[in-house]
RNA sequence: GGAGGGGUGCCCGAGUGGUUAAAGGGGACGGACUGUAAAUCCGUUGGCUAUGCCUACGUUGGUUCAAAUCCAACCCCCUCCA
């Protein structure tokens, strides 16, 4: 493709977040020429987002950035049905109050990254055109334009054919219903992109197709790379699960934490993906060699959590950080366990405070913690299981500070 | 509906009567080495009020001194046939 003239574009490119483009000189004419309207769709099962939905809500901002409108999709139609992709065990159906307040949490990220309102971009939910199909006509409309023979040529259900694993019906709707949302869109709010990860190109292309057919609409669609680190795995996995836009499911330090720990490979993409700095900025930081590239990760994290938690929370969580790292010391943004004067009097056993402090999921993972020599009171290691741990070891903050290797820590305060 | 195959720990997968909390691998966690990186090596990896007790191999019941392993019924998945 040639070079991208229009601002949207040329950033997306430029920045690494271009998979495919079903036309992308068309695309090009129409970011150029005016206010372009894009969506990308969410699943609305959890009640917060996780980093691999990151980089799409990142290719909003730039298309707000660019003048555009973003649109940001909530599944709240689809979501009540419930998702069969993760095929292992039926998920549990969600009520329509469960899903309500999943999307209004969910909001709470999305107002960090674009600005919603009147002339700006929009919050919809597929519920509001969904939830009142009727079946006959919405086959009749839409369902006649979809052959069987097509639909199995697309790779969501090729793969799923191919490894012989069962494709329901229902999932095989998933397309179609995508598809409309996306026709829909363009009736409502004369949507014209929809982007999306790349194994999203199928049910894109979908959308577009419909469109085309049912209205002669001519519609765009743009994928960007599934992310996975430099060592090939999944991103944002951490040591207890997901790694959550939401700070009631990951404090800010744990999330500054997660960037701040990506590997060397990834810095300078994580960058141009993560942050908005400019590319010459991050050119030089990625080119850092050796230990220097810490310095790159640390711009990292603290540009990465002031887009999604705040400047406040990047600052106090790279403060955290540097106190607890760098000068081996506490810092006020570690997780905190605040216990009764009276039970620390008696003494609490390590393992169970290490539980209770969060860095161990049972007292048997605290006691093997404790045994494999990864366990720390502070700063010194913990020999015995059921030592007991009392006043006696709070420090001269009247803190305890307790590890879990190097890089967990939680502090111990009286109550 | 018929015939055959299968359901094992976070995942994959071995195991066909006792020494099996269940080989091996992956993942995860911890240790060593480092740079809060990667790679590598080592250890750990069901729960508990812990030299013991409890729970666990789809579900329920049975045989046996003893069952993930044998029997019965049921549930679910896959393949082929109708």
């Amino acid at each position: 493709m040639s070079k991208p003239t229009s601002d949207f574009l040329r950033v997306l490119t430029e920045r690494g977040f271009v998979h495919q483009c079903t036309d992308s000189e068309g695309l090009d004419a129409l970011a150029r020429g005016g206010e372009l309207t894009a969506y990308v769709g969410y699943d609305a099962t959890a009640d917060s987002l996780h980093v691999g939905h990151l980089i799409s809500i990142m290719m909003l901002r730039w298309l707000q950035k660019a003048g555009g409108r973003p649109i940001a999709l909530m599944g709240g139609g689809t979501t009540k049905v419930g998702d069969p992709s993760g095929k292992d065990e039926a998920r549990k159906l969600l009520t329509d109050e469960d899903i309500r307040a999943n999307i209004a949490k969910i909001r709470a990220t999305f107002d960090n990254f674009l600005s919603f309102g009147a002339g700006q971009g929009i919050l919809a939910n597929n519920a509001d055109w969904l939830d009142g199909l009727a079946y006959i006509p919405f086959l009749r409309d839409v369902g006649r334009h979809f052959t069987i023979n097509r639909m199995l040529t697309f790779d969501s259900v090729k793969l799923r054919l191919d490894r012989e694993q069962p494709l329901t019906f229902l999932e095989f709707n998933y397309m179609i219903l995508q598809a409309y949302d996306f026709l829909e869109l363009g009736r409502r709010h004369g949507c014209r992109l929809q982007m999306g990860g790349s194994d999203q190109w199928g049910n894109i292309v979908n959308g577009i197709e419909l469109a085309r057919r049912v209205e002669g609409r001519e519609l765009y669609g743009l994928t960007c790379p599934l992310l996975t680190t430099a060592a090939g795995q999944k991103m944002g996995k951490t040591a207890s699960g997901a790694v959550w836009l939401s700070p009631e499911r990951l404090d800010d330090f744990a999330y500054w934490q997660y960037w701040r720990n990506t590997e060397d490979a990834d810095v300078g993409r994580f960058l141009k993906l993560f942050t908005e700095l400019p590319l010459e900025e991050i050119a030089r930081l990625a080119a850092l060699q050796g230990s220097e590239i810490n310095e790159a990760k640390k711009i990292l994290a603290n540009e990465a959590t002031a887009l999604c938690r705040g400047h406040a929370a990047a600052e106090a969580a790279a403060e955290t950080a540097r106190r607890t790292f760098e000068e081996g010391g506490l810092g006020d943004g570690l997780p905190t366990l605040t216990l009764e004067r009276q039970r620390l009097a008696e003494g609490v056993p390590a393992y169970a405070l290490l539980r209770e402090a969060g860095l161990a999921s049972s007292n048997g993972e605290a006691r093997r913690l404790i045994k494999g020599g990864g366990a720390r009171l502070n700063d010194a290691r913990i020999e015995l299981e059921d030592r007991l741990i009392s006043v006696a070891d709070l420090g001269p903050e009247g803190v305890i500070k307790l590890s879990a290797g190097k890089k967990r820590h939680a502090l111990v305060r009286a109550g």
